[in-house]
DNA sequence: TACCCGATTTACT
DNA sequence: GTAAATCGGGTAT
């Protein structure tokens, strides 16, 4: 279940090497929440497969801002996919949340995926866990992790990353989906979910 | 202002 | 296995 707030801390490094400190934590919006099982990491000018790699434009400004924050893009004209932002303005970066595991808010997530045939499908895709989760562009710079002292910001925020239970292994893969830096295995995923997308690592 | 193309999903052959 | 759907940022006119 739904633990603390995640520790901004945690994000304050380069995307590949924090990215899989999100698996097992609870990504949680409204009465809905899924467990991450599957991440992916995108830096700066050194990933040519990073929206950040050619520098800052107003869409991917925030990718170079402060850890914590939700970076949300819409692909191909349909799809919405969540982002956490990573490092700071020396380390731009983001973890894109690539599948979740179903906890709460079932009932809502199969209204809003009429075409899963089993909660293995609701979330296991960065543009199903976003329609599972009702995240769309309007939650693009919500706070979702907790900075060190008050942070308003975080509290009323829709979109709350929890710590849950870490995975017992995780294995790692090339990036899906893209052309440049196919080499690197920024692909992170909790070893034998069924709730990962595929193909499963 | 025009053109190109993508960190995807789904339906159909 | 292959293709269509559909939008806006980025780069070139």
């Amino acid at each position: 279940m739904a633990g603390d707030p995640f520790s901004t801390d945690l994000l304050q490094d380069r995307a590949s090497i924090v990215a899989p400190r999100l698996l097992g934590a609870y990504l949680v919006v409204g009465e809905r929440s899924g467990r991450i099982v599957e991440v992916e990491a995108y830096e700066g000018s050194n990933d040519g497969a990073s929206h950040a790699a050619g520098g800052p434009t107003p869409r991917n400004e925030l990718m170079f801002s402060d850890a914590g924050y939700l970076y949300v893009y819409k692909i191909y004209g349909i799809h919405w996919c969540a982002n956490i932002v990573t490092g700071d303005h020396s380390k731009p970066g983001a973890v894109l949340i690539r599948a979740v595991e179903p906890v709460d808010g079932l009932e809502a997530m199969w209204n809003d995926r009429p075409k899963a045939k089993q909660v293995e499908d609701l979330g296991s895709g960065p543009g199903k866990l976003c329609a599972a989760l009702a995240i769309s562009g309007d939650d693009n710079g919500a706070k979702a992790t907790r900075s060190p002292g008050p942070d308003p910001e975080f509290d009323r925020s829709r979109v709350q990353v929890r710590t849950g239970s870490k995975p017992e292994r995780i294995s790692t893969g090339p990036r899906i989906g893209i052309s440049k830096a196919i080499d690197l295995q920024w692909r992170f995923g909790e070893s034998g979910s069924t709730f990962m997308s595929r193909p499963r690592l």
